[in-house]
RNA sequence: GCGGACGUGGCGAAACUGGUAGACGCAAGGGACUUAAAAUCCCUCGACUUCGGUCAUACGGGUUCGAGUCCCGUCGUCCGCACCA
């Protein structure tokens, strides 16, 4: 019989279209089934989608088509992270409005979407600069703001000076902009915050319940929020500091080493500095240097300790007849503790930095184990492992936790000026999350500013407050601040005549509650309770690991922050968290130095030494190391043309068949051809058996030992695959999909078919086309209806594996001798360890080596193994 | 510097709680079919070997009847954080 190729092109369309007449993949809310939620990173529409979007969508739609099979009522949406700056720098760059910009590019998207056929439900699709969404935003931004878990404040903040906008703490990375890559600027500017630091211990202790996460990312999540116990000590000025203060607050974790201390630091921005700088023109040009310098260049310079005597003194709090001098210096954050530190060189490294380049002492005060107190010393390393205190007064012989908790209630229950002397916090590395940016397309903060009212909040009624559309671009700076008409309200407390914010919510916002709307995407609030409650959370969530801080520390917090304004009813909104690898692909250089396109090269192979050619010209090119994608390094690979070649399937395959889907997947023309050689062999042996073998065939009592082998590796398989497809394996799957394959065709190539065999074949295609189904839907489809079937596979229930096909009756354990191979033997499942001791002992290859002596000891583990002991 | 993960053939990788190391795929080599090519099918494919075996999961030790898997140390690669007191 002869088998047409088959047609991806052709054949993908079709079934997509099918899908989309009968609304296969459309979810209804109240349907009674148990729910689940699946749901890939949604994507910011850059212009068109890459191969990391493929892996990514493929991996949820696997998870999406099985769950579905195995009836579940499943949510598989999809939207688009559409505000941000690149849509503005197109406007600039193109004259392009960036709504038309946006739109356009979700279209093209959309479209290619569409082409990998995934099984999702279009109709609650939303972008999230879509009027609809952000005034359900900017609603939520005033319940946030009634609820007190929004405020504004001056603060010193990271300015971008190319994208002239302000970044969060988190989007500064190593000095400079995640976006421009420009270095951050330090300004004061008022800003508005979100109070992440309300739930602080709330999202550090939850982190626990989230045991389908990945350890890496919730240690990454903890060490973010950086929690640390320690104390706050205030220490009296032997004279009055010129801001009046008596005494100084700093923050210590190392109460403990309190009787080390050889100086105290004050942070450039700390209050009394800036006021000693006003008189001290040293300090003020040091302080100046400081912020010029900025917290971040800093870092990656290694910058010398550095600082500056105030010629402030204070008193030490555990011996008055100690005088310690005050240093402003330059290592000191303003935002963490109070900005001030005792400093004990013995014992930290910045402090030792600093006491030696400015000579003040470093007095040991925690003692190593077995050193000896008379000569021990401090070089030019603290010490700061574990220890017990000497040089101490009343804490000598201590540990450090005995220490520290001793120096605690000391100082809890001693006075200065009438208050305790000293408390015990927690302090948090975890700030508010900052939030105001100077652009035109993001969300507007819906506040007025009123000259004789203040801020005061947009009405609900009056929501949205929408973005202009005539905005001109050509100058830098927020569009919305220069706009001649948009600011002008009336104030909605008294109706006069007054401003509106120009600030826009941070991205980062919008994609923070989106996986809510997701499940009543058209409610006229923020969520529908009620569906939100039915869904949530999220049962699978996938996608990168560059997420594994800033986006889900901030859904994590949108989550309790709409919980505590009755928008929500839980705390964590991802389940399971999954984080894909990239999609990575060898580089091309040509010997002038310019990358190369996998396009404009050709490949050889001599004696097993690749090398590559321009494909014009015929220079040389260097193979480089395998990197990324990127559009720089033009190692970039489009899906659409995957896709026009080798169709959804063979591409989604592909993507998941090689690596395990947390680490990286090398893209390689190699590997698309051979998944694109499994589809032609899968349809090629779905042909035959639908040619070869009746559909009603039945199964005779007596089958074929070959057929029999057969059902029993269909049957395993269906369990294995199953398995590793709930684990999220799909390397795995796909590697016992091929294995199987292998089996079926040597079934259907035998030369004959025993008792059975019809029916066998029948089953074992038709068990894998759902197996597949998954993975390359269109091509199960097809194959579905060859076999005779008028459903769609789509819409079929996932088969279940008969238990009594699952276990052999006759196991082919392996011998060893002494922990060594050496042969098999073959029981029958329910031996005795005694039967299997004692057949094994008749073995011919155990008697050689036994040759009559007794073994020792033979281990038998049943199932597994057998090991005799000489 | 601190924290974490990982290290298996030419390559991507399998190996569930310690139990036959290298499944499956890619590449490579040989063969069949063909005028030829493509496609397809079959065979070989860790190293050494006196063909009995021996050695092999980064390296060195240890625990165990048995270690890729557990423990200690060394080296290497990758990731996160980085003056957080």
């Amino acid at each position: 019989m002869t088998t047409e190729r088959y047609n991806a092109r052709e054949v993908e369309a079709r079934w997509q279209k099918v899908w989309e007449d009968k609304d296969v993949f459309v979810t209804q809310n109240d349907d009674p089934r148990q729910k689940y939620y699946v749901l890939e990173m949604f994507p910011y529409p850059s212009g068109r989608i890459h191969m990391g979007h493929v892996r990514n969508y493929a991996m949820g739609d696997v998870v999406a088509r099985y769950k579905r099979a195995k009836g579940f009522n499943v949510l598989h949406p999809m939207g688009w992270d559409a505000f941000g700056m690149p849509a503005e720098n197109a406007a600039m760059q193109n004259k392009v409005h960036p709504r038309d910009w946006t739109y356009e590019n979700i279209a093209t998207m959309r479209g290619q979407l569409k082409s990998m056929g995934l099984s999702l439900d279009w109709s609650r699709e939303f972008a999230t600069c879509d009027v609809e969404y952000y005034t359900q935003q900017q609603r939520l931004f005033l319940k946030f703001l009634e609820g007190g878990l929004v405020y504004r404040k001056k603060s010193k903040v990271n300015w971008d000076p190319v994208d002239m906008t302000v970044l969060a703490n988190e989007q500064v990375i190593d000095g400079r902009g995640w976006r421009s890559g420009a270095l951050v600027e330090q300004r004061d500017l008022t800003q508005w915050f979100f109070k992440t630091s309300d739930y602080s211990e709330d999202l550090l202790e939850a982190l626990e319940t989230l045991d389908r996460w990945p350890e890496k990312v919730r240690l990454m999540q903890k060490n973010w929020i950086g929690r640390s116990e320690g104390l706050r000590v205030r220490f009296a000025f032997s004279e009055a500091a010129p801001t009046g203060d008596t005494s100084l607050e700093i923050f210590t974790t190392r109460p403990d080493t309190l009787f080390g201390a050889s100086f105290m630091g004050l942070s450039p921005d700390h209050p009394i500095s800036v006021k000693l700088a006003e008189t001290n023109p040293t300090l003020k040009a040091f302080i100046d240097e400081c912020r010029r310098v900025g917290t971040s260049e800093e870092a990656i310079e290694k910058a010398e300790k550095k600082g500056i005597d105030t010629g402030l003194r204070v008193k030490h709090p555990l011996d008055d007849g100690i005088e310690l001098p005050v240093y402003v210096a330059n290592f000191i954050l303003m935002d963490y503790g109070t900005g001030a530190i005792f400093a004990c060189p013995a014992h930290d490294q910045r402090d030792l930095d600093f006491a030696r380049k400015y000579g003040l002492p470093v007095k040991p005060v925690v003692l190593p184990k077995d050193a000896d107190p008379a000569s021990f010393d401090i070089g030019d390393e603290a010490f700061t492992d574990d220890g017990s205190i000497f040089n101490s007064g009343f804490l000598n012989g201590l540990s450090i936790a005995e220490a520290k908790e001793a120096v605690a209630a000391k100082l809890e229950s001693s006075t200065l000026d009438g208050h305790p002397q000293a408390s015990r916090q927690v302090n948090f590395r975890l700030r508010d999350w900052g939030i105001s940016r100077q652009r035109y397309w993001g969300c507007p903060i819906p506040v007025v500013h009123c000259d004789g009212c203040g801020v005061v909040p947009e009405k609900d009624e009056n929501l949205p407050v929408e973005l202009p559309s005539d905005i001109d671009f050509e100058k830098p700076g927020n569009p919305l601040d220069r706009h001649p008409t948009w600011r002008d309200t009336p104030c909605p407390a008294c109706g006069k005549p007054a401003k509106r914010e120009t600030d826009t919510m941070d991205t980062f916002v919008d994609s923070s509650w989106y996986f809510a709307r997701f499940t009543s995407p058209r409610a006229d609030q923020p969520t529908d309770p009620a569906a939100a409650t039915d869904w949530l959370p999220v049962d699978q969530y996938i996608g990168g690991i560059e997420h594994a801080i800033l986006h889900l520390l901030y859904s994590r917090f949108f989550t309790r922050a709409m919980q505590k304004v009755g928008a929500l009813n839980l705390k964590e909104p991802f389940k399971g968290l999954f984080t894909q690898g990239m999609v990575v692909h060898e580089t091309y250089k040509s010997d002038d130095g310019t990358w190369l396109s996998p396009a404009e090269i050709t490949l050889s192979e001599t004696d097993g030494t690749r090398s590559a050619v321009h494909a014009v010209t015929g220079k040389p090119v260097t193979i480089g190391s395998i990197e990324k994608m990127s559009k720089s390094k033009k190692n970039t690979i489009d899906p659409t043309d995957i896709i026009d070649s080798y169709g959804a399937d063979t591409a989604r395959w592909f993507m998941l068949s090689d690596s395990p889907p947390d680490r990286d997947v090398i893209w390689t023309e190699e590997g698309v051809q051979g998944a694109w050689r499994f589809v032609q062999r899968v349809w090629r042996l779905i042909g035959e058996i639908a040619a070869t073998t009746d559909p009603k065939a039945a199964l005779p009592a007596d089958i074929d030992d070959q057929v029999l082998e057969l059902r029993r590796t269909t049957h395993k398989t269906l369990q294995a695959v199953s398995n590793d497809i709930e684990t999220l394996g799909f390397n795995r799957a796909i590697a016992r999909i091929y294995e199987f394959v292998n089996a079926i065709s040597k079934v259907a190539n035998a030369s004959e078919r025993g008792a059975g065999g019809e029916f066998g074949l029948r089953e074992a295609g038709t068990i894998l086309v759902q197996m597949i189904a998954p993975v390359m839907p269109h091509l199960a489809e097809e194959s579905w209806k060859v076999l005779g079937h008028r459903t769609l596979v789509s819409e079929t229930a996932w088969p279940e594996a008969d238990p009594d096909l699952l276990v052999d009756d006759t196991i082919l354990m392996p011998v060893q001798i002494n922990g060594k191979k050496r042969g098999d033997i073959s029981v029958s499942r329910e031996a005795s360890k005694d039967a299997i001791e004692a057949a094994t002992l008749e073995l011919d290859f155990v008697k050689k080596t036994l040759d009559g002596q007794t073994p020792k000891k033979v281990i038998v583990v049943p199932q597994r193994i057998v090991n005799v002991v000489v």
